[in-house]
DNA sequence: CGCTATCTTGAGGCGGATCAACCGCAGTGG
DNA sequence: CCACTGCGGTTGATCCGCCTCAAGATAGCG
């Protein structure tokens, strides 16, 4: 299991579109407004694998900068099916409502002992006007996961098991490597059940699970012990049929001038 | 068919949450960074009816207000098949991408005769820089289409064909209704095909003109001719489902203070 | 070493897709 | 004024992808 950085954010990364070796976040690309926000933050959380960072219909209060970990966000129907809306990576922002004080639509969940820092809603209305620039960093970052929740919905829409799974798998490991682009090696640390891309994709866990076992047939991924290994990639990105320019919206918040 | 616009803009309308009277966009709660933004528009483009106001692929070099009309943005598959992302309303913020100056990745096409104002990327640059605020409004706007398609996710993933149409059926008509307040009546003009509510929703034409007939059968709702008469309110929010705490975000950018 | 979560596999059923007519109606052109 | 055309809606028959239910098999983990 190739898992580079394993509870040490000390390894410094690169930015795949600068190529600047930064830690964790970078500073040309990823927005600045991470580390401005993280400067104002109240305080710093830990939640455990499995726990709530908030629950559905939670007053909201505050926004949270992800440091460390994987986090879901979902949604809860009344009957306990559940619909997985995003998988959060580091770096990302979370709580960010339309409707400051009112209450969360959805819930966040951690998928591995996660850090965040907090930042009231009220810092950053008052951090908006001492750094006018945030307010159009964050408006990058939440339109980049509108992009990313649009292809959800393509793909949930309008693609078959097969298709979404790869789909799914593709993306997240796009994503991830974007983190940690030093790791050559098509394989990664990927804490889901079947029952998680199932949630994700609109499939039942025990169909994932048959496309899963097939794709392993035809030697294109393995995914076991919560590890991804992606066999033929080639074969997974046709597949997935991935656009390409997609891809590249899902790692970049912005290019470089 | 009510349709009270029905091409001239001059009749006034109320915010929802504030009920200033306003002509087209709402001051207190809907941002003004639309009023901001189309000062420093460089032109107007009309588009009829089942045009392209852009298609997916294309270089995108401008973001657009949409002033009058419908349009709902997509994304097509290579083999023709197309889903629906989403609708925008007048006072829509169209074309505003994570990574300026990249492709587009998916089409927006006019549902009736539109008409938008244009604002080049560039001039959203320095305009932030004069009108600070506008950053985070319209990061505030896209967390509100973001939220809009977080639950048109778990209705494609998880919710039953009855449901879906349900669900977006009652969507619309909120929207909708939050753009012209006056009306008390259920009934609107929805210049949708049974198509595009199959794409919208993840299933065929065929099957949601069978939904559809039921809920006519079920004196539930009417839709003929591109016209929407809901019958049986209370039963159509408990088909879809709505959680009334979300349908507010549906229609509020933010409270106010 | 037992417990519990997760994975695996099979049998059977169903919701929605697919395919194929046919209808109604608004243009449109002769 | 009417034939022609094309789009959208309606309906039936059949099919299939995925769900459901159920029973093991594994495997972390205390």
């Amino acid at each position: 299991m190739v898992r580079p950085q394993n509870g040490s954010r000390k390894i410094p990364v690169h930015c795949d579109s600068c190529q600047a070796r930064i830690d964790g976040l970078c500073e040309g690309c990823a927005p600045e407004v991470l580390r401005v926000i993280a400067s104002h933050k109240t305080g710093d959380r830990k939640v455990k694998a499995g726990q709530d960072l908030f629950s559905p219909g939670e007053p909201c209060g505050a926004i949270y900068n992800l440091v460390e970990g994987w986090i879901f966000l979902y949604d809860l129907l009344e009957d306990g099916r559940r619909q997985i809306l995003h998988f959060a990576l580091q770096g990302a922002v979370l709580g960010f409502h339309p409707a400051h004080g009112s209450f969360t639509t959805y819930g966040a969940q951690a998928l591995t002992d996660a850090a965040v820092c907090i930042i009231p809603h009220k810092a950053l209305n008052t951090l908006s006007k001492e750094y006018p620039e945030i307010g159009m960093r964050l408006a990058l970052l939440t339109s980049r996961d509108r992009s990313l929740a649009f292809s959800h919905l393509t793909s949930i829409g309008r693609r078959s098991a097969r298709e979404r799974v790869a789909h799914l798998l593709l993306e997240l490991f796009i994503r991830h490597r974007a983190h940690w682009p030093g790791q050559r090696i098509e394989e990664m640390h990927l804490p889901l059940t079947q029952e998680h891309i199932g949630d994700a994709t609109g499939l039942t866990g025990v169909h994932v699970n048959r496309v899963l076992r097939t794709l392993h047939g035809e030697r294109v991924v393995e995914f076991h012990n919560r590890s991804l290994r992606i066999v033929n990639p080639d074969k997974l990105v046709d597949i997935a049929r991935i656009d390409p320019q997609l891809a590249m919206s899902w790692v970049r918040w912005k290019p470089h001038e």
